[in-house]
RNA sequence: GGAGAAAUGGCAGAGUGGUUGAAUGCACCAGUCUUGAAAACUGGCAGGCGUGAUAAGCGUCUCGGGGGUUCGAAUCCCCCUUUCUCCGCCA
């Protein structure tokens, strides 16, 4: 949610003025800047509005004590109540009338995504990502390496036929060793993470309400990516960041404490809605899969360098096993919708022989924290402040698999174990 | 799922129609006192919106949430949510 004070305020002297900022931001993202002034026009209709109800309400409240006067001398106020009748009613009609522009304003506001940070590049989509590194050796081997699909199913790791009917496209049953390793990835995410206290373990509800979807930006406009619980206002999850962010959601931080760094294991579900016909083979593109998840919320003047600090958290877990990735900061029509800059980090599949996405991290400055009202205060302010929150994938679990099934594969279709997971699956340094 | 009770500031807890954003206590912050600390004393201590200079000040709203009655609601009425107790069910 966009700062409306802020939007409205004239320009500083000689500098572009924030609406207009914004209008370009809307239209790099490939949205109409129209609703910038839709927005400003409903906000100063509701300022004004908000104005004569608060000064009819001074002169009934005026009113009112003279009856409180005139009563406690005994005297007849009934001459004073008609008049304030007709105030009264006056006042309610107003209200309604604030109302209804405040309604159309929140919908025009609540749809309307964060203003890119000036670092995000312009691009129409996702093939004009910026690099900004490449890490790691990708492995030679001298044989063609399968894709984890075709080795699961052959070796028996992964079972897609059986999740189909049990459940439907899009599912998977990871059995034996492979689910093992699933396990052992989770145990070694949140280890690292939780390593010399850096991050709080939050194990959350895998179920969350609307307020809370609406506080990280997915709703209300993203319903269709989400599984909804019939007649409820439930919703699984689509990621953690949706309850660890809310977890603060209506509180006032103190800023000692600042950054607040959280990290959680939980399943994620996505309906997938429209992307039909992409990634259908394997485990990359599943209705419910795994992941770890970072989320930090911290002073304004710190998340720029809590950014870069949270994308090292999720570049070191790549780093211990050793696989190789690129690192690439998202265009104008690629970023989402809450975020003002993000990085993808891209780890290396030589069986698909591409970077696929396996982490995303994302600095959505003050958008959420104003959406779910997170704030924070220390000694030195009079009023409270917005923190800005911060998320990243730390990582995705199942990719990660997929990752360590064509890296680290054999000519015989056998799997090693990165050394840093070999204590996770009893020292077996193959599967 | 059934029956009952409750929801007030960081916490505890007054307040049942008239200047109550709300007594009192605790916690917290600042000061006095003290070599220092404690104690005692003095003062301060919620947020939103509008106006204003993104100040001071002023206005207005907020006693779980929403609606209603009234000139006026923490207080009366209706709906919802949450919590607690008992019963049922259950891992």
């Amino acid at each position: 949610m966009i700062d409306l004070k802020k939007l409205s305020h004239p320009p500083d002297d000689g500098s572009v003025a924030f609406s207009d900022q914004y209008k370009k931001s809307i239209q790099n993202r490939g949205g109409d800047p129209a609703v910038v002034d839709q927005i400003l026009e409903l906000n100063s209709k509701r300022k004004k509005l908000n104005f004569s109800i608060d000064d009819s309400k001074f002169k009934l409240k005026s009113a009112n004590q003279k009856i409180v006067t005139l009563k406690k001398a005994g005297k007849d106020a009934s001459p004073l109540l008609t008049e304030l009748k007709a105030q009264s009613r006056e006042i309610k009609s107003l209200e309604a009338e604030l109302a209804q522009v405040e309604q159309e304003l929140n919908t025009q506001v609540h749809s309307t995504p964060n203003m890119l940070s000036e670092d995000t590049p312009f691009g129409e989509s996702e093939d004009d990502n910026v690099l900004y590194k490449t890490v790691g050796e990708r492995p030679q081997p001298k044989f063609k390496v399968k894709e984890h699909w075709e080795l699961g199913e052959e070796r028996g790791l992964i079972d897609f036929a059986r999740a189909g009917e049990v459940t439907g496209s899009r599912f998977a049953f990871l059995k034996g060793d492979l689910a093992r390793l699933e396990r052992a990835l989770i145990q070694f995410f949140l280890d690292f993470h939780t390593k010399d206290n850096k991050y709080t373990e939050i194990l959350a509800p895998y179920i969350v309400n609307s307020k809370s979807l609406f506080g990280t930006g997915q709703l209300p406009k993203f319903s269709e990516d989400l599984f909804k619980l019939e007649n409820t206002d439930y919703f699984l999850i689509p990621t953690a960041e949706v309850p660890l962010t809310n977890y603060y959601s209506d509180t006032i931080l103190k800023g000692a404490d600042l950054p607040v760094c959280l990290t959680g294991f939980t399943p994620c579900f996505r309906s997938e809605a429209g992307s039909y016909g992409k990634d259908t083979k394997g485990l990359i593109r599943q209705h419910q899969f795994h992941k770890v998840e970072l989320v930090k919320f911290c002073h304004p003047d710190d998340s720029e360098a809590e950014h870069e600090k949270l994308l090292s958290d999720a570049e070191g877990l790549l780093q211990a096993l050793e696989l190789s990735y690129e690192v690439r900061t998202l265009c104008s029509k690629d970023i989402s919708f809450s975020a003002a800059k993000c990085y993808d980090i891209n780890v290396w599949l030589p069986g698909q022989n591409q970077f696929r996405e396996i982490s995303s991290c994302s600095n959505f400055l003050d958008f959420q924290a104003r959406r779910a009202n997170i704030r924070f205060k220390d000694e030195s302010m009079k009023k409270p402040q917005f923190v800005h929150t911060l998320n990243g994938s730390g990582l995705a679990v199942g990719r990660t698999l997929i990752a360590i099934m064509e890296n680290y594969q054999n000519a015989d279709g056998s799997i090693r174990i990165p050394s840093a997971l070999k204590k996770y699956m009893n020292n077996k340094d193959i599967i």
